[in-house]
DNA sequence: CCCTATGTTCCCAA
DNA sequence: CTTGGGAACATAGG
């Protein structure tokens, strides 16, 4: 479920509460999640994210790379508090972080030195404009596909692709060549205004998504045009439909988006 | 029972 | 080679 400003919401808050912390033990609860050996007393250094991936830099050059998939979340536990699908923990000092996740599709895994590079950039790294529309030149993708392409640009999930190419008026189903530079700016500037906002509304709380901290988002009460279907567009009044777009549910306004 | 789900990967077909 | 559809993963909720 999580996608960027999700796990941006949760490396922010793990930086509140793991700093300069040693790790006093590892629990794995689900075979799925491999063996994860030599972890216990080293410090987490840094927290990062690039995309929708969450890295905890470690001493000794360890690196845990988590990825939520769909319904992955953390929990800062540290009460007395008992919670199902509990698949991993990790004990501090201060506290527990429970990677908690019903459908098991999450990922966890424990690399040495650097971070693999499978991912493309980072919106907040680096999303230039022009560089992203020479590449489009030679996409045969809709947009919308090209936007969520993690190997491409890393980090846009559903939800978010729906309401920036609505910001932007853009059609989902619009074929990347055919955007224009000025078109690909304005894509880059909602892109980095939503996600923003995003980020300070500590995610989209649809149905699962919590905080590190137990609570809810609040960006759904941005939504323009996500879990809308069938409502007036905020912009235009047309009525904004929902179709699929490579097996993913696509909200958009037919009116002013094309 | 049906359908849907904020993600990714794989196989297969066009 | 590229792209898209569908299934798979596993579970909850409407």
């Amino acid at each position: 479920m999580p996608e960027l400003p999700e796990v941006e919401t949760l490396c922010r808050q793990l930086r509140q509460v793991v700093f300069a912390s040693k790790i006093s033990g590892i629990q794995v609860l689900d075979n799925k999640i491999g063996e994860v050996r030599g972890l216990e007393g080293r410090e987490i250094l840094a927290v990062k994210r690039h995309g929708k991936v969450l890295e905890l830099e470690l001493t000794g050059n360890r690196l845990i790379l988590l990825h939520f998939r769909m319904t992955g979340r953390l929990l800062w536990h540290i009460g007395d508090g008992l919670y199902s699908h509990v698949r991993f923990v990790i004990s501090l000092s201060k506290g527990r972080i429970l990677l908690i996740d019903p459908r098991r599709f999450a990922t966890l895994s424990v690399h040495k030195k650097r971070r693999p590079s499978f991912l493309g950039t980072d919106p907040f790294e680096d999303f230039n404009p022009l560089y992203f529309w020479e590449f489009s030149q030679r996409s045969h993708l809709p947009i919308k596909s090209l936007l969520m392409d993690q190997r491409r640009i890393a980090g846009i999930g559903n939800i978010y692709a729906c309401e920036i190419l609505h910001q932007a008026h853009i059609s989902p189903w619009r074929m990347a060549c055919d955007l224009s530079l000025a078109e690909w700016e304005n894509i880059v500037d909602v892109t980095i205004s939503i996600l923003s906002k995003a980020i300070l509304c500590h995610g989209t709380t649809i149905s699962d998504w919590r905080d590190l901290f137990n609570r809810k988002g609040m960006y759904q009460n941005h939504l323009a045009v996500y879990a809308r279907e069938g409502e007036r567009c905020l912009e235009c009044g047309g009525e904004i439909q929902r179709r699929k777009l490579n097996g993913r549910g696509t909200y958009f306004c037919p009116a002013c988006q094309n």
